[in-house]
DNA sequence: TAGGCCATCTGGTCCT
DNA sequence: AGGACCAGATGGCCTA
């Protein structure tokens, strides 16, 4: 039982150096152990031209709906007016490949910290041998500290 | 087959 | 100007 201050505050520095980790740099090892060649390959810079292939101008114009001479992405009620976005000058498309790169790299930073986050669960709560969700991750996690906060409490 | 989860793309907004 | 973050949409995969 005394450990468990020991395990909290293990958890905590863990946590932090993990997230940290995973939002500074960007290791192409670990990424390699998390996703995969299939993945890497899509990610490496030069392989930038897989985000081609699901990049604007090649997948994404096919997977999203395309119109004619302009391309609709649906579901952008956040768009503003016709009028403002009129005024507004459209990201160029290489800036646009870059900030979704940049954005995948984002998206995978935040799963790869939510994978190990997984790890300091307790096994039971994973029921039925099946994974965690992300939600469920951070919503377990939560409960967690919370029990080990109040187990910490009352010693 | 429907529904859940996930990865990805994208435009908007805020910040440096 | 460009990067980071956010939220909506879409399509693929998997399971009940």
């Amino acid at each position: 039982m005394e450990n468990l201050s020991e395990d909290i505050a293990d958890l905590d520095s863990e946590i932090d150096v993990v997230t940290s980790r995973m939002l500074s740099e960007w290791d192409w090892k670990a990424q390699e152990r998390a996703f995969g060649k299939k993945d890497l390959e899509s990610t490496s810079p030069e392989s930038s031209f897989d985000s081609m292939c699901s990049s604007p101008e090649m997948s994404s114009r096919s997977r999203h709906q395309s119109f004619g001479h302009f391309s609709y992405v649906p579901g952008h009620s956040r768009t503003p007016s016709a009028t403002s976005q009129k005024n507004k000058p459209k990201m160029s498309t290489k800036r646009r490949m870059k900030a979704s790169e940049r954005e995948k790299m984002r998206m995978r930073s935040l799963a790869e910290a939510l994978h190990q986050l997984r790890d300091y669960l307790p096994p039971d709560y994973s029921k039925r041998g099946q994974p965690l969700t992300k939600i469920q991750t951070l919503k377990y996690t939560i409960e967690y500290i919370n029990e080990l906060s109040d187990m910490l409490n009352h010693t």
